[in-house]
RNA sequence: GGUCGCAUAGCUCAGCUGGUUAGAGCGCACGGUUCACAUCCGUGAGGUCGUAGGUUCAAGUCCUACUGUGACCACCA
């Protein structure tokens, strides 16, 4: 009927039309609509929007697909799912990438202006930005992509502008002079979560610095007889804006200088002593040399002290015209150099340390961070933070793995004020002015673009340069997205959104902050549950990233193996939240697992495909009556592995519903029911066990199609529509949109327990075949006895599979023992044994060795058992099942070990 | 310095509320070309569950300490 499957899964013909397909037939559209007129509950997860111009990564290839996962599954289930995509325009990133773009034509953003320059990023992001859309299409995400947003378009720049405003008509945000992490290389101020710590291998500089007048008893001297105290830094160069030096209020040593002055070095200038228990005594000298504009510490006691600044280094972290013109214009790391020299050679310098210590650096160019005063804008956490943290302590959101939340929960509780003013061209501009009127001096913070000042009426207006913070626009996502600040039907449909999937790098970037957005503007949280991913590394535990160059990317592995293996790999290697290991040098090795498990699935799909010609076969309920063995085992394995699969996934266990889904499919319906099934489907059988055969697997396969589905999508989905119709059903277009299976209807544990005995006779079978070397080719005959009621049922109902799956050429019941007979041997559970004549094959001596040995693992077990049960206190307070379970346990090794020294009696005799 | 995590087979990891003889994939060894699949099938070897204590009738699972390792936060200049 249709055309024939080639032996191997090719997904590069299938993917791209089945994804054209769904897109046209609008699977991937949500509707607002159905959603507030109830008629399905709404899942929504919004993408963490990658930047505008980043190209897929594993990371996004984890995130992402665990994300699609959810949201298919949530569909299936009859939800109202909206994925919806959307890009971050990535300020510092975006900026860094065009100005580098640039800078190949030797041109600097200077050179081009402000306007011309982001001309030059719109440019740039329409050509080449959101690529990474495409990419996720590549992989199977069932985004609406009618939805996609972008945090510096229109309606997103808007609802900024709006949180900006009431932010600040509620006090909330402020402009002052602080220190900040200043980026030398970008040339703009940092959030402190921008500025990441590296440990380095520095020096510990101890610099003399002299007393001016008389020197106090007890203090050591320069030849020049001035007495001096010594400091320690790490920064020299940074002493040329030294404004004090402090000491511990209580430390004796120093307890005659505090007041007095001290002649700074390499400059003319006399700078106080000051004493502030900010200072440990224990460390170093107990002396700090305090440089107001370039520490943060320094700056806090600056301010408590009433010490003057003074900034000593120019933005792009060389000395500025503030220093000793021998220093001026210098880069701040030859100023080092030279500061320390002249302190040499002044004999000054007292000593030098090796120094481990963490050092601050851009979080986007790596460049090492310099402290520096300025004036920035600012928002006031606390308040904010507030209503965020009690949603963690009281559990409306929740986190996986909820380790995190001790980690959220700290964050908030130690919050500081946030620096959200950038000096950067690309971004949202502050909307604030400055009247320049002589005189005026207004503030103006508006939504709308003013033309005249507010105060004075004049038109010299002035907007403050800076733009804000990236993620000042994405801690709105999840209701910007949606039409906020006006009332949208799709705000009122999908917010608040369900489930947020991100790593944890960003959950204080940008979790935290959209819970604190969610709450402050929205009223309400933004999501109730957060799943933090884990890290994708290579094998030598390194995170991937593009600059180590040992990165995976997704398409390539998309281009080899498919959308669906590269999808099953990443969720079946990620536990909870844990790093997943890959490597880059060996795709093949890395992605085998979802490759070979995809090919299975085809193959299987291929073989039914094959087998049954019909393009209709009957429903399991039209067969019930004919359903034999196999099928009612197999429909009740398919039963456990949809309650499992479901489960796994409510709890976001990923990688247990993959693998159980994978279990099902492979081990037990390829591994076993196909085999079982050969001789229904293509041997002479009569007509009902070949509709029962043919209705119960194409059931099987509709329902393990539909649990992998949201894992596998492209696979599932063309193998589906290729299954035969089910009589009676309406089955829909694609199983994207077919319905979530149920579990708790097909359950048989009769069935279970039969068809679970003739797998381990079968196994023994294959294992005594294999241990005693017997030609795979060659059939045997096996003796049986003492069969039990259930393995008789089996073998009535099944005993033909042993010749297929084990080549047993007769089966006896109840043979009588022939004496001195040699044979292979095995006792069952349940207390059947089973037994290989193998008189030609191995010889006596081999066997009784076996059987010896056999007979004392089992005696050592027997052994254990009894004493448990003899141990009062298990038997006083175990539960009365687990006690009946020893018993069995233990009648079972007795029975087995009685067994095994009879018949090993009778090989002796 | 503070907080949190991890340590189970050669490798990467499962093991959900303590309870049958601790599992998977890869790798390894042996054996397999009958028409779903060699991206396959069968069999096997390999684990004192990091160390030492403790709780319990029962510990890979809970507690304590230690060792190793990783992450995050704060940083002492």
């Amino acid at each position: 009927m249709s055309e024939p499957l080639s032996p191997q899964y090719e997904p590069g013909a299938i993917e791209g039309p089945l994804f054209r397909d769904w897109e046209e037939r609008g699977y991937f559209r949500a509707d607002a609509a159905r959603a507030i007129a109830g008629d399905a509950d709404p899942y929504v997860i919004v993408i963490p929007p990658p930047n505008v111009t980043a190209v897929l990564h594993m990371g996004h290839g984890l995130n992402n697909t665990l994300q699609d996962v959810l949201t298919r599954w949530r569909r299936m289930q009859g939800r109202e799912a909206l994925y919806l995509p959307g890009t971050d325009h990535a300020g510092i990133a975006t900026q860094n990438v065009v100005e580098r773009l640039i800078a190949t034509e030797g041109k600097t953003r200077d050179d081009l202006g402000r306007e011309a320059f982001v001309e030059r990023v719109w440019t740039f992001v329409d050509e080449t930005g959101s690529t990474i859309l495409q990419q996720l299409r590549a992989i199977g995400c069932s985004c609406d992509w009618t939805r996609t947003r972008f945090t510096l378009e229109p309606d997103l720049s808007r609802a900024v502008r709006e949180v900006f405003v009431r932010l600040y008509e509620k006090g909330l945000i402020y402009r002052g002079n602080y220190i900040i992490n200043w980026c030398p290389r970008c040339l703009t101020a940092l959030s402190d979560e921008e500025a990441e710590p590296a440990e380095t291998n520095g020096k510990l500089y101890h610099l003399r610095y002299p007393l001016s007048g008389h020197a106090p008893a007890g203090m050591p001297t320069l030849p020049d007889g001035r007495a001096y105290l010594v400091v320690a830094t790490t920064r020299p160069e940074t002493m040329l804006g030294d404004t004090a030096v402090a000491v511990h209020p209580e430390d004796e040593r120093y307890q005659a200088i505090v007041g007095r002055q001290v002649a700074l070095p390499l400059t003319d200038r006399l700078i106080p002593i000051v004493a502030d228990s900010f200072v440990d005594p224990e460390f170093g000298t107990g002396a700090v040399k305090i440089t107001p504009a370039h520490d943060p510490n320094d700056f806090e006691m600056s301010r408590r002290q009433n010490i003057p600044s003074l900034n000593v280094l120019t933005p792009d972290a060389h000395m500025n015209d503030d220093v000793p013109a021998a220093y001026r214009r210098m880069d701040r790391f030859d100023a080092r150099k030279r500061v320390v020299k002249d302190f040499d050679a002044a004999g000054l310098l007292d000593r030098i340390e090796d120094h481990t210590h963490s050092v601050p650096h851009c979080y986007r160019c790596d460049t090492i961070v310099e402290p520096r005063l300025s004036e920035q804008w600012f928002v006031r956490m606390k308040p904010l933070a507030e209503p965020a943290l009690a949603a963690s302590r009281n559990g409306s959101v929740r986190f996986t793995p909820d380790r995190w939340t001790k980690v959220y929960d700290s964050w908030l509780e130690n919050i500081r004020d946030w620096c959200i003013s950038r000096q950067l061209w690309w971004g949202h501009r502050i909307p604030v002015w400055y009247c320049t009127a002589p005189g005026c001096g207004e503030t103006i913070v508006a939504r709308e673009d003013p033309t005249v000042c507010t105060k004075c009426g004049d038109a010299t207006l002035e907007q403050d340069p800076d733009v804000l913070d990236t993620w000042f626009s994405s801690w709105l996502w999840p209701f910007s997205t949606l039409g906020w600040p006006d009332d949208t039907q799709d705000l009122k449909a999908f917010y608040p959104t369900n489930t947020l999937v991100t790593a944890p790098e960003i959950l204080f970037f940008w979790v935290a902050r959209m819970i604190m957005a969610g709450f402050e503007f929205m009223g309400e949280l933004p999501f109730t549950d957060v799943y933090l991913t884990g890290t994708v590394r290579d094998t030598q535990g390194r995170k991937m990233s593009k600059s180590l160059g040992n990165g995976i990317d997704p398409l390539e592995v998309v281009n080899l193996y498919g959308a669906d293996a590269l999808r099953y790999t990443v969720v079946a290697g990620s536990g909870l939240g844990t790093d997943v290991y890959m490597d880059p040098g060996n795709l093949e090795n890395t992605f085998s697992v979802g490759r070979n498990f995809a090919n299975k699935v085809w193959n299987a799909g291929r073989f039914a495909l094959m087998n049954i010609q019909a393009s209709e076969v009957k429903s399991v309920a039209d067969v019930e009556s004919s359903l034999e063995l196999a099928d009612r085992w197999i429909l009740s394995r398919l039963d456990a592995a949809t309650e499992e699969v479901t489960r796994h996934l409510e709890s976001f266990r990923f990688h247990e519903a993959a693998a159980a889904g994978y279990h099902f499919f492979w081990g037990e319906l390829a591994d076993w029911y196909l085999e079982l099934l050969k001789p229904r489907l293509q041997g002479d059988v009569e007509q009902g066990s070949r509709e029962a055969a043919e209705a119960t697997l194409v059931a099987a396969l509709d329902g393990i199609l539909r649990l992998l589905h949201p894992v596998m999508p492209f696979i599932t989905d063309a193998l589906w529509r290729r299954l035969p119709r089910i009589a009676g059903d309406t089955a829909a277009a694609s199983i994207m949109i077919a319905s979530w299976p149920r579990s708790g209807i097909r359950r048989d544990e009769a069935a279970e327990a039969e068809m679970t005995a003739l797998m381990e006779l079968i196994g023994e079978v294959r294992t005594l075949r294999a241990e005693y070397n017997v030609a795979p080719g060659t059939p045997i005959a096996i003796h049986l006895h003492d069969v039990h009621e259930t393995l008789d049922r089996a073998l009535t109902a099944e005993g033909r599979a042993l010749e297929r799956m084990a080549r047993v050429g007769t089966v006896e019941r109840n043979a009588p023992a022939v004496a001195g007979a040699a044979g292979a041997h095995a006792v069952l559970r349940g207390g059947a044994e089973l037994f290989i004549p193998l008189a030609d094959i191995i010889d006596l001596a081999q066997e009784r060795d076996r059987l010896q040995k056999e007979l004392d693992r089992l005696s050592g077990m027997l052994k254990g058992t009894e004493a448990k049960l003899a141990n009062e206190q298990f038997t006083a307070r175990a539960p009365v099942d687990v006690i009946e379970r020893e018993r069995e346990k233990a009648d079972n090794f007795r029975d087995q070990r009685d067994r095994l020294s009879s018949k090993l009696a009778a090989l002796r005799s």
